[in-house]
DNA sequence: CGTTATTTGTGCGTATGTATT
DNA sequence: AAATACATACGCACAAATAAC
């Protein structure tokens, strides 16, 4: 117990994420200062250097800003958009206006580059191809590949495993609920790809146009890949935009 | 000395940028193992938690994953990412290991467009284009449209205002240092584009091949924006990445 | 199958430097 | 000038995962 709480979770995550809690939470707004490190070490029963750790995971998320001599304080979340990260609730909200129309059902398949991404010992995962639809007009082209454990998950879903099946899930909102720790965060890689002719002919583009690519690979809350979605946007329909800002100072 | 070097930059910095150099380099490739945390210490003449703290900072920006009792290794670079952007100083840092090299000096220019976006009120704004280079290759079409008293401020520098100069400044450092208020935010937007005929020439491709389109306006403390950078990625050689979190609502 | 060596992960203690108040 | 608070650095110990035997 030295080095790690019983339940096996380290004491500068814990911390970590209660004070996460407790920015989102707005118990720190306007520029008030979180209790110091010497503070923190007090109350959590812990060293300051574990304070530290849990601070630094923080600071590289964008939620805190520390100034040397004054103290930490929680980034601003200035009016509209606010935030440096879109949110996994943004994406899960894709079911209340747009559709999903199965091109290819959910299947097992080898695929050894998709299964490397989800860090697989075998080289098959399981996937489906579908179409996301607004008004119905086709704008974003989605393949997924699965964790096992995943798509034995989902594999009594008909909107899923049915050709042609048009429903209102997404992917994510089904495995939230299904798997046995739910979604925790997502990495989400962005570039730009010519479309193939089948995603051309689907979409109603030309092959060779530009398309919006983006990856993302769900993790659950224990660290564990779940999902590989490929997905080609429209640029002309869709655009991702973020703030930036500064670091320090 | 014991706590910084003499520099003033910490050992953990100068460890974490050699490595980095080191992966965008290529010299880790195809999973080949970094050295490990005590041979690190030993070379760097550094303990073994300065080369974590190092470690750490890799991991947080994707360059570098690692496994317990396995080692440490480069992120693969299934797309050929190059760098996560998630703050001012990232983009600031490209300086380290891109070159700039001038296509069409520093010079006024009418663009309505562009002055719109700048909030002008006149239909003028002060132009650069130039490319980023990475080991000797361009990856990186930018269009900068200046502020007039950010032109003003960048007016005597050689780098931006002679044809063809090669150099490794950004723009928003040099303004950083010669604005009166610094660059505190960017908003930033992403889709795709086909390249135009004098953007392919330039960056090696062929017309209309796609192409990450990256707009970014850059604001001063004070909210006033000052530049607006129109850039052009080759998608195989750079992707943007970004997190996603839960609970961020 | 356990044992051992290697490597990263976590935690704590201490010392000193630097920036702010 | 002094107190406060964060920044960097080194040291040690042990835990946990992995691989080789």
């Amino acid at each position: 117990m030295s080095s790690k709480d019983q339940n096996g979770e380290a004491a500068y995550k814990v911390l970590a994420r209660e004070l996460r809690q407790a920015i989102l939470g707005r118990r720190y707004v306007d520029g008030t200062r979180l209790p110091t490190e010497a503070e923190l070490a007090a109350e959590y029963q812990v060293s300051r250097q574990t304070v530290r750790r849990a601070f630094h995971d923080l600071v590289s998320e964008g939620m805190v800003y520390r100034v040397p001599g004054r103290g930490t304080f929680a980034a601003p979340r200035d009016g509209q958009y606010l935030r440096q990260f879109g949110s996994i609730e943004d994406l899960m909200g894709l079911s209340l206006d747009t559709q999903l129309e199965v091109l290819r059902p959910l299947r097992r398949k080898v695929d050894i580059d998709a299964a490397s991404r989800l860090r697989l010992d075998s080289d098959a995962v399981h996937t489906v191809v579908f179409l996301r639809t607004h008004n119905g007009e086709a704008f974003c082209h989605t393949t997924v590949h699965l964790h096992p454990a995943a798509a034995e998950a989902l594999g009594d879903v008909a909107e899923l495993t049915e050709r042609g099946a048009v429903s209102d899930v997404t992917i994510i909102g089904l495995l939230d609920t299904r798997l046995p720790s739910p979604i925790a965060e997502a990495e989400q890689s962005i570039t730009a790809a010519a479309a193939e002719k089948p995603l051309a002919n689907a979409l109603g583009c030309h092959a060779g146009d530009p398309l919006l690519r983006v990856d993302r690979i769900y993790l659950t809350t224990d660290q564990q890949p779940v999902e590989l979605a490929i997905n080609h946007f429209l640029p002309e329909q869709y655009s991702y935009r973020v703030k930036l800002r500064r670091n320090t100072r």
